[in-house]
DNA sequence: ATGCATGCAAATTGTTTGCACTTCA
DNA sequence: TGAAGTGCAAACAATTTGCATGCAT
């Protein structure tokens, strides 16, 4: 749930052209509390009459994630995930033998956010990213399934 | 640069099947320094006269990943990466902008994966992951290219 | 008006699968 | 011998692209 109109400032103040189907998927990404590919996307805004094409809404995705507008992460499922960029950062832990997807505040990344950019001179795009591993309940059930996720 | 023979016998020792083509698929692993996608392990072996299917080398890739002989990654080439399974744990910094990759030892994670597992009853599969963002040079050079990428 | 955006359809790319045949254990 | 593995070709899924038309600025 984030704020649309504040959205819509931010991408006019970007100079990215307002066209019809960018504000409807930019409706359509505010008004999901999570993220969503660009299938998902599709779905949802097809279901408005004044629909829009599929390859418009991985134009448009691409577009405002490199105004970080959306921020893109992958999640294991094997298609790019998207989100609206808020204030808070947050990352991602999932499981990958359940599928669950918890948040993980920015924080517990900033020491080695930190250390990474002091010894490498690296900076880490650490806006979003995800983590993979075992839930409590899959852990206990035994391995198994995907292994080195990455 | 990995001892072949060493790898065989944690093969044999599996219980999987050795097939010739394995075998050659696990040469090419070994002799290979860092990651390679199965379209370039299969580029390797199909140097060698006795060429292997494409698609067995994608079969092989999966199963010896399960057995943890091979890790797998994603460095953000859009495909998977392979690397034979050493001993020194590491992960990579990979830079968006130019596609540098450099080593980053485990230890830089020792403390988050411990909050996590504490904090979360979550177990992260730590084992040879990517971290994404911009090298020295290209963060010098401004900004741009591919934004939020995991 | 003019250039950036869209729709449509077709192309690409990475990866997977069905099936008859081969081969390792 | 029998189950597991292979080659081949075809299927897939996610994403991209060419091009004529359309619409914000």
């Amino acid at each position: 749930m984030h704020d649309f109109e504040a959205v819509l400032q931010r991408v006019r103040s970007s100079g990215l052209r307002l066209t019809r189907q960018r504000r409807i998927i930019l409706r359509a990404m505010c008004d999901l509390d999570g993220h969503a590919s660009a299938e998902e996307v599709y779905q949802r805004v097809s279901r408005s009459r004044s629909d829009v094409d599929l390859s418009t809404v991985y134009r448009a995705l691409v577009r405002l994630r490199d105004l970080r507008i959306l921020s893109q992460i992958d999640l294991g499922r094997s298609c790019a995930e998207f989100e609206i960029v808020g204030e808070r950062r947050h990352h991602h832990l999932v499981c990958v033998s359940c599928g669950t997807v918890m948040e993980l505040d920015h924080s517990y990344l900033a020491a080695l956010e930190e250390a990474v950019r002091h010894d490498f001179d690296f900076d880490p795009a650490f806006d979003h990213f995800a983590l993979f591993g075992h839930c409590a309940e899959c852990a206990k059930r035994g391995p198994g399934f995907r292994a080195g996720a990455g």
